[in-house]
DNA sequence: CGTATACGAGTTGTATACAATCATCCCATG
DNA sequence: CATGGGATGATTGTATACAACTCGTATACG
């Protein structure tokens, strides 16, 4: 059933677990930069072990499309492609919308308390490192609430989705400070299903989604961080793997 | 990018790739069945490798949802609850029609002459062996017409979730002959596509995914396969992982 | 007789060594 | 000067050896 990777506060339970994760948040973070070549021989020195954990966890980041790998030359960074952002928001809307649409006849009021505990975190601006914490509560409220709808599998699909748009995610929180209205949009949400309205729930949900993609829209037209970005004309092929560097500077992947 | 594993038809570049195929097609046709145990040095006699490539293969079969993994005893092929397959079924329902919808206006007469192509494909009944390239080409029809709905993302979401649902559609072909039935659904639908007419298009994939649900229900029913089922009562908290073999008979896994 | 504890088999987790593969550059050659 | 071919370096792919962990069992003790 599609692993569930996040299992959030529990501490590691081998090395390649721990590689995962810190290797996964300098990823969404920006400290690895769409782009950037990484190699395994590499990793395992910047995380501290060898390379055998460290090749799991690029497998399953590479699963999860934040790296690109390419046999006998390494791995890179994948790029943030705008025709990918939209898709993922789309694909976003689709999944919650048809969740929470379930989920207010479904929902019982200690689930719905359950969720107004996760509503409560928030992230203080311009502190990066708050960011990562943020989005990962904030991927665990809607993933909650998509589980109220019923459909598990729709769950672990929306939370490998939310995975891999944190990092859209990322750009967005410091574009300015979005804190309180987002918890504000939650609490509202929170509200709508306690009075079981479906019509309204399903406008919130849609605003949050919408609100979220315009902040990642704005975040990039401004370019506060330049992105090598891929204009990303879809292909008109089905498949297609992420396109490798490309012009991308290789630049230095300084880290410490 | 979610990785889009299925690379049909070109032979397979690593050992762990191989081993990932055929393991893969050794659950989706059910010579191991649900429940069964597994370990890595047994699969290495298996199938002719080290543990190494093993290893590889069975963390990705374990993130497709079709292996459970317990750490320091071994792995098991995941159980079929009934409520797994009605999520299943509920959710491709969500993204095909999504899908169809945006690409009745999208598709080109060259896109569709191609995914015509795809729909000629049927298998021979009660051969087994049949089944596995049926369901393969029956996949990347499914997919290949998602793909014209323009949607990059939820292609990839598609595809896994159709690679994990194998397993049901395998009960079900066996049931009957439904071979001209299907490439008939099929043709249907490429007909509505060229008219583009959305009403009868939406109306086509839906009758399509609800037969194949039915299919797989009435398989179930018979109970042609003693498969060890879990009843699947939805967890009433969002995340676990799939129970490991349970009650289900250990038994023997013999396989040459 | 019940309980705690130490032991041992079995399994995955990790490290290291080596093989296979690919890209690049240099040099010989037409 | 252009071009083909082979050496060379870097990287992943694979195999093997060993460490860590878990669970069941037998055994000693109260």
């Amino acid at each position: 059933m599609a692993v569930c990777p996040a299992a959030p506060d529990r501490p590691p339970r081998t090395v390649a677990e721990s590689v995962y994760r810190a290797l996964r948040r300098d990823i969404i973070t920006l400290r690895h930069p769409p782009g950037t070549s990484l190699t395994e021989q590499e990793l395992a020195g910047l995380y501290g072990s060898s390379r055998v954990p460290v090749r799991e966890a690029c497998r399953r980041l590479q699963q999860e499309g934040l790296l690109t790998a390419i046999p006998y030359k390494g791995y890179f960074v994948s790029q943030i492609s705008l025709a990918d952002i939209e898709d993922s928001f789309d694909l976003r809307e689709l999944l919650e919308c048809h969740a929470v649409a379930r989920a207010v006849r479904r929902a019982t009021p200690e689930e719905i308390a359950h969720l107004e505990e996760l509503a409560t975190t928030g992230y203080t601006y311009h502190d990066w490192a708050s960011y990562g914490d943020f989005l990962e509560r904030n991927r665990e409220f809607h993933v909650c609430l998509a589980a109220l709808g019923g459909n598990q599998r729709l769950v672990c699909v929306l939370d490998d989705l939310l995975g891999a748009m944190q990092r859209f995610f990322f750009l967005g929180l410091d574009l300015a400070d979005f804190s309180t209205q987002m918890r504000h949009e939650h609490e509202g949400l929170i509200e709508a299903l306690r009075r079981r309205s479906a019509e309204d729930a399903l406008a919130r949900i849609h605003e949050q989604i919408d609100s979220s993609r315009l902040r990642v829209r704005r975040a990039l037209e401004r370019g506060g961080i330049d992105l090598p970005l891929t204009t990303g004309g879809s292909q008109s092929r089905p498949f297609s793997s992420n396109q490798p560097p490309g012009p991308a500077s290789p630049e230095d992947a300084e880290h410490g």
